[in-house]
DNA sequence: TCCCTCCGTCGGGCT
DNA sequence: GACGGAGGGA
């Protein structure tokens, strides 16, 4: 047989006989970047100094030299931001653009492990544990420790699933997770390891993978498997890793592993604005990357577009505070702008009444209220103006905090449909069975393992006659028989679930007329997947947030208000930013005061909030604070002392004087 | 065996 | 505020 072998595209070609003008529209760092040819690069790309821009021209750029799109790979943190940025790269070039490959390192994997599980003694087949899953598998392991444990402090589902996840995503020892982040455990040492090792075996009978699996079955099959890899990142021509000071020790391994082929690889990120180490990040690995990588070529992108200057002098001098120190100082060319504010409020009321009123103003001013952003540490910090933005009829969409898809009620319904999908799965059967009244912890695990030894679904084939709950088990056949002949019909098998569901729905909950509501809405959504597993990877992948429902609703005619945690609002900008809630033990967390390193992220943090603001930026904290206690007095945020009235101006928040008395 | 209530403990950010 | 263990009635 003879071969022909194609040869690659030399370079670059000379940028006339390009489609898009990149050197009239970058600068000149940024132009480098996008042209640049083979081999390793790092970006290191400062808060709204164009790194978006930079790879959505880079994907065209690579399009545009023909390299085919699908033998691009480009990894981000949320799948959202590559959409956005594969929208993008589609609008300034063309619609090639879009069939390049992106999604997050959990989303990769996952479509790999689909395929080629089988070489790891998976069935391709496999199935996901969220978080709550994975918490409810632990309970599961625990389960025959739990008698020996009486009486002991032994830590919670959740608290082991950190602590295993911990050791997966740094790559250390179970011990050395507890003895440095949960010392009061370490004498249930031995105990924790049994229970991983439980949880492990679970895992593999039962042919279910958690988040961290993926990461590490990946890595197994492309070290283990030659042919394979070979096979799997040959196509991976080019590779961009986005937020790389976000990935931790295994992400930076495998990244390594998908263009281990052609060594193209450019990360892109900024130590200043690492917050993930809670997830196994650390703002070093960005460093040690052109080490990792030999012949790699760093470009740095400093000049920021994003926000005037005041702004960026308070970023700057927030950044400086950090322990270790970063070699960061943004400058900005963007004329004028006002000064920062901070502003003190008697307390989370009027906080929440002048981010309310500020908000209108402003939009009397012709700010869209979609280019304004409320952020906060947790998920809970905006409960009270929530409640205000519904009172004035304040459309909002909030990202963060708790997840829409691990609310009881649809995690039920999500219950029953993974069950057809994979039957071996003990934890949502469990679910399932526990919602039939008279049915309690020791007759579900009955029927589940008669379920098992029996491999059947057909409950009229155990024996009970007599039993109180036979009709309902009968009920539950047909509905599950219903389910199973609609698997390619999500939308029909989830109205099917959610009618089944209803009444058992009112039966547990007090606030069922809100939940049913939910249901409703997720019957709407069900219909956008293609199957049932379908359905349930992209539920587990990237959960839907809590308000998802709220806004199908008002979006409409006028883009909402975004509500987010500080975390989930990475890499976007809004023309004007409130941090609420600037209060010592939110944010630095009161988890985090002993500690330099999360110090030092817990800045990164209010780094990172306040550099996505373009024109406008207010800080605000409520002087006292309510918690079942009482009323207390609260600090602002340590952070904020004794930065000068130059750089972040103090406003004070008065009643208008003819009202007489406070909003209830 | 189920199911309700009471109480101490823990607690976050995300895929 | 949610979980998990304990205790008591059905």
């Amino acid at each position: 047989m003879k071969r022909f072998i194609l040869q690659q595209d030399s370079g670059p070609r000379h940028d006339a006989s390009y489609r898009i003008a990149y050197a009239e529209l970058l600068n000149e760092q940024q132009y480098d970047a996008v042209m640049h040819e083979r081999g390793p690069a790092l970006v290191i790309a400062g808060a709204g100094t164009g790194k978006t821009r930079t790879l959505v021209y880079r994907v065209a750029r690579l399009v545009e030299d023909g390299v085919p799109p699908d033998q691009i790979l480009l990894l981000t943190f949320t799948r959202r931001a590559a959409k956005e940025m594969l929208d993008k790269a589609s609008g300034v070039l063309d619609e090639r653009c879009a069939r390049v490959r992106g999604g997050t390192f959990h989303q990769y994997c996952n479509q790999l492990l689909h395929t080629h599980a089988r070489h790891i003694g998976y069935p391709n087949t496999f199935t996901l544990l969220d978080q709550s899953d994975a918490a409810d598998a632990i309970h599961l392991a625990r389960g025959p420790l739990a008698a020996q444990l009486r009486g002991k402090r032994f830590p919670q589902k959740h608290t082991l699933l950190s602590i295993f996840s911990a050791a997966v995503n740094r790559q250390l020892p179970i011990y050395e997770i507890i003895a440095s982040g949960y010392p009061q455990f370490l004498s249930h040492h031995d105990a924790i390891e049994e229970v991983q090792k439980r949880y492990s075996d679970y895992k593999s009978e039962n042919a279910v993978m958690d988040f961290d699996d993926l990461l590490v079955k990946t890595r197994t099959l492309l070290l283990e498997n030659e042919q394979i890899r070979q096979k799997i990142v040959a196509v991976n021509r080019f590779v961009m890793v986005d937020e790389y000071q976000d990935t931790n020790t295994l992400q930076a391994e495998l990244a390594e592993l998908f263009s281990s082929e052609h060594y193209n690889i450019m990360a892109v990120g900024d130590d200043a604005q690492s917050i993930y180490a809670f997830r196994g990040a650390d703002f070093r690995n960005i460093l040690t990357f052109p080490g990792r990588f030999s012949g790699c070529r760093v470009i740095r992108l400093d000049e920021n577009y994003r926000s005037v200057q005041p702004i960026l002098d308070l970023a700057n001098t927030l950044i400086n505070k950090a322990s270790n120190k970063f070699e960061k100082q943004l400058f900005s060319r963007k004329e004028g702008g006002d000064l920062p504010g901070l502003v003190k409020a008697p307390c989370e009321r009027y906080q929440s009444r002048f981010v309310t009123q500020m908000l209108l103003q402003l939009r009397e001013q012709e700010v869209p209220l979609g280019d304004i952003a409320i952020l906060f540490r947790n998920g809970r910090d905006s409960y009270d103006l929530e409640w205000e933005l519904n009172k004035k009829n304040i459309p909002f969409q909030k990202f963060g905090g708790q997840k829409f898809s691990e609310a009881a009620h649809i995690r039920d319904i999500l219950a029953h449909i993974k069950i057809i999908v994979n039957r071996d799965d003990q934890i949502a059967w469990n679910r399932v069975l526990l919602l039939l009244e008279g049915i309690g912890p020791k007759t579900a695990g009955e029927l589940i393992s008669w379920l098992r030894r029996n491999k059947s679904r057909n409950f009229m084939e155990y024996g009970l006659a007599s039993r109180s709950y036979r009709k309902q088990l009968e009920r539950l056949s047909i509905l599950l028989a219903e389910i199973s002949a609609n698997r390619d019909n999500p939308a029909s098998a989830v109205d099917a679930a959610i009618a089944y569901y209803k009444p058992l729905c009112a039966k547990h909950f007090d606030d069922h007329p809100k939940r049913i509501k939910d249901l409703d809405a997720f019957a709407g959504l069900a219909g956008s997947y293609k199957t049932l597993d379908q359905l349930l990877q992209e539920l587990t992948l990237e959960p839907l947030d809590a308000s998802a429902m709220e806004t199908e609703r008002s979006v409409k005619d006028e883009n909402p208000l975004v509500l987010s945690t500080i975390h989930s609002a990475k890499g976007l900008e809004w023309n004007t930013v409130f941090v609420i809630q600037c209060l010592d033990g939110i944010i630095p967390s009161g988890y985090s005061v002993d500690d330099p390193d999360a110090m030092d992220e817990e800045l990164r943090l209010l780094y990172v909030a306040c550099t996505r603001a373009r024109e406008r930026l207010f800080v605000t904290y409520p002087v006292t604070k309510e918690s079942s206690f009482g009323e207390y007095f609260s600090n602002p945020s340590r952070f904020l002392s004794d930065i000068p009235e130059m750089v972040l101006e103090s406003w004070l928040i008065e009643e208008e004087p003819s009202a007489k008395q406070l909003n209830p």
